[in-house]
Parts: C-alpha cells; sequence; structure tokens
DNA sequence: CGCAGTTTTGATGGACCTCAAAGACCGTGG
DNA sequence: CCACGGTCTTTGAGGTCCATCAAAACTGCG
C-alpha cells in the first residue's frame, strides 16, 4: 500500500481533484496489484470486483472475434482508469502489455464515493472525454488511413507520450522504446504482423527511422516522421 | 421555445436527471434550433457558443483529412448530446443528415450549472460512458470486419435502434428508413461508396434484405442479417 | 424533357492478407 | 562454451478483397 503523497500519478489520475478527506476515504478502499507482462488482468465477460488506475506499465484493452480477429481498442498508460462505475462486467480483454502495477479501488465503495463527491465524478468525466476523443481519432487511422500511415503514426504517437513523460515535445533525434510486439501493433492498428513489420523494414530502410536493438526507436527527423502519417503537419492531434 | 413537459427527450437527454429547479434554470438558458438535411451545423475548428441535446433527426460527426478522405466518428440521434464543457473549438464537423432540431444551451452559462448540480454532471458521465463503448465497438468494426460484415453490421444497428424506439426488439419482417446516402454509409464504414452499393446489392440478391423503394429496407429474417455480421450471435452489442 | 445528384454496374489494378520458411534473439541446460 | 528450443521478426511468393476509374441507369425537379 503506497502513500499517495508519492504517487506517481497524483496529479493526472482519477483522484487528482480529491482534497485530502477524500484521499483517507480512498485509502481505505484501496490496494496495489502487480502483474508480469503478458499476462491477463481481466476477460471479456469477467465480474469486475474492482475499478483501478495504471500506476505503471501499459495495459491494452482489446476485442476478440469468435474466429480470432482482434482489434485494440485502447492502449492504458499510466494514470489511465480501469473500470466503470455502475458495470458489473468487464467488456474487454485487459492484458499487461509490459510490468503493470495497479492502484485497485473496491468497487461498490468506490461507487458509493463517488456518487457523495463531485471531485471524483467530474475527473472521471474529463478523463472519459478525453479518451473518447483518442478512440474518435483512432477510428480515422483505422478506417481512412493506409498501412504506411498507420505505423508512421503510432510511432509518432509513442515518441510524443514518451517525450511529454519528461515534459518535452518530441524533438530531433528523440529515442524512445517500443513496448509493443509487432502482433501487438498489428492487433491496434487492424494490420497483420508482417504488414507491420514490412512497413517498419521500409521506414528504416528509407532513414525515416533507426532502430538500436530490437526495442529501441531513434528519430532523426520528427517533422519529417510526422509527415508520413497523412495529419496535418501542425494540428492533427488532439490530445 | 419547447416546453420540457412534452419533451421527446426528456428521459434520456443529459437533463433527464435534473429536478424541477434545475429545469428552470436551464430553460432560461435554452434554445430550439433547426437545420435541413445537408447543412452543416459545425466545422472542426469553429468557436462553439452553445452545447446541444439532439431532438429531432440525425447529425454526423466526422473528421476529414486534407486530402479530402473522410471518416464518420460518431452518428448522432435524438438524445445524444454535442459538445464538451471546457472545450472551446469543435473538434469535428458536425452535418445534419436528416432535419434536424437542436435543444441548445448557451456554453458558459451551461458549464456554471454543471459545476453547480451533479445530476448534469452525472447523466452527462454515463452518456459519455456509453459512447466510448459504442466508438470501441467501431473500432473493432473499422479494424477487422470485411466489407460484407460491415454493411450488415450497420444494418443490423440500425433495424435494432429503430425497433428500440418502439420499444420493441427487432422482429422477423421489420422494415426501417435507411436515413444515409451510400456516401455517408461508406465514411461511416471507412469503404467506398461503390463497395458499399455492391454489397447492398449484394445482400438483396441473396435474399437477406429486401428494399422497398430506394430508401426503406425491410429484414424477412432478422437472425439471418445478423449472421452475417460476424459477431457473436447473442452478445456482441453492447449498448 | 433535360439536368444534376445519386446509385448501380463493369473492368482493372494495387494494397494488403495469407501461407510459408528462414533468420534473429534469448534463456536453459548439457 | 555451445547446442537447443521457444518466441519474435523478417522476407518471399501468390492470391484476394477492395479501391479506382469509368460509364450507364435511375431519381427527383424545374
Amino acid at each position: 500500500m503506497k502513500d499517495c503523497g508519492t504517487c506517481p500519478i497524483q496529479h493526472r489520475a482519477v483522484c487528482s481533484y480529491c482534497d485530502a478527506d477524500e484521499l483517507v476515504e480512498l485509502d481505505q478502499i484501496k490496494y496495489y496489484r502487480s502483474y508480469d507482462a503478458g499476462q491477463p488482468v481481466l476477460w471479456a465477460g469477467d465480474h469486475m470486483e474492482f475499478v483501478a488506475s495504471v500506476v505503471e506499465g501499459i495495459a491494452s484493452l482489446a476485442q476478440a472475434m469468435e474466429d480470432g480477429r482482434t482489434q485494440m481498442v485502447g492502449l492504458l498508460l499510466p494514470s489511465d482508469f480501469i473500470g466503470r462505475p455502475g458495470r458489473d462486467l468487464a467488456p474487454y480483454n485487459v492484458v499487461a502489455v509490459t510490468n503493470l502495477t495497479l492502484c485497485c479501488f473496491r468497487k461498490k465503495p468506490f461507487e458509493e464515493l463517488m456518487a457523495r463527491t463531485p471531485h471524483l465524478a467530474s475527473r472521471l468525466l474529463e478523463m472519459t472525454l478525453d479518451e473518447l476523443d483518442s478512440a474518435r481519432e483512432w477510428m480515422l487511422l483505422l478506417g481512412r488511413k493506409t498501412a504506411h500511415e498507420k505505423i508512421s503514426s503510432l510511432l509518432a504517437i509513442l515518441a510524443t507520450r514518451d517525450a511529454a513523460l519528461r515534459k518535452q515535445k518530441p524533438a530531433d533525434g528523440a529515442a524512445f522504446d517500443l513496448p509493443l510486439t509487432r502482433e501487438a501493433m498489428a492487433d491496434y492498428l487492424g494490420l497483420t504482423l508482417e504488414t507491420v513489420s514490412r512497413q517498419i523494414s521500409s521506414l528504416k530502410k528509407r532513414g525515416v527511422i533507426e532502430l538500436k536493438g530490437k526495442r529501441r526507436v531513434v528519430v532523426p527527423d520528427f517533422a519529417r516522421l510526422l509527415s508520413e502519417t497523412g495529419d496535418d503537419v501542425d494540428g492533427g492531434m488532439i490530445s
């Protein structure tokens, strides 16, 4: 049980608007839980006895069809929220992509607390609206972008987010880890893993990116990468 | 200015949890506004001076790329909400698909009211979570379904929603209007209008649907239609 | 009727999927 | 240390679904 005062996501999580009293209440119903990379957190249809904030690591939210086709519908990063007040059954599969630490809240008391304090509810509304925006952004990618643009967009987003973690803008020469396997990227982008691999090879061959080892990506010219995404060079990204 | 007491969406709209006092306050900041089919409501980047509920008709929410590729990211039906408290600029194009009536609230006072009353905020949270679910459902369709399954899914959803309007389950022989042009369907499904047309012709030829005139669709065997969507026959649809 | 917008249908090509095999990486155990 | 298996990745060859280009048919309307 970690202390909220040293929590790395305290300023962005669902509890970020809470005052000291509310944090005390939350403290009483929370517990930490960890998962190794690859482990499932929830299966679609599971009964959920908690809601949670991602403290560290990355989780994926995915839907599967009966024949095995899979579409990732969200990447859960530190401070993102898992679960929905008022809902019992998990609608999607949640899997730990990297080693993962969650700050879980027992669902029932969390819902009661939410009904009593507007701080939790209003922050959750903000976060949900943000997620809706990124889901819609992703719909454009899935429906209208080429394989080439899809990969470039994903890399641009990962680079941007990685820079944001250090409170910077993505710069030329920026390097970041690629936390996803080819298959996970394919499931996120609505492609096959072979196509993902080919497009990455092509970006590498054309000098848009460089690979240091298998997991580290270097972007020598960020504007060049952006120009491959199909988005407006300036705007495009909302979040 | 219509009376809330006779409003057709009073039990589902953002104001559905409001008590009489709150409705009085809302009444003072609201106004009706109508659009003909095809008319734009908002362009991406516009300054928004109102938020609104759809009272009657259908609007589309769409993103466009510079080269003209367009992806619809939402269909706004009666009781759906337009706009986001706390945001100034419209992120998407909103267009009236059919004749459309909105119940608009001046944005600033609406935000103030929302900060004061949890009723509005909690209903909006619910609605936003529902929209997030359908956006994610749509991501699976866009990323992983075939053209064939996409069209079938759209028709199944339209049939289901139409039945829900009369508080029924979709039944064999159910008929409904197709409010979208081929192009609008294509933009929603991430296809070209030619592909949409061909798939509809194929469904018609195989007897899965019948067309009465140009706009009316009859579904002789609803289970048959569902089996063409690629979804679980039973569950699949969340909303 | 003639015209503009929408829809249908046809022919062709290309982007991406599928199937297949080889190569890289990594931990384990002999 | 190297062999070995497992997982992930790359690369290749071929096929298919859907986009593209093009034109005809249909619809509604002045």
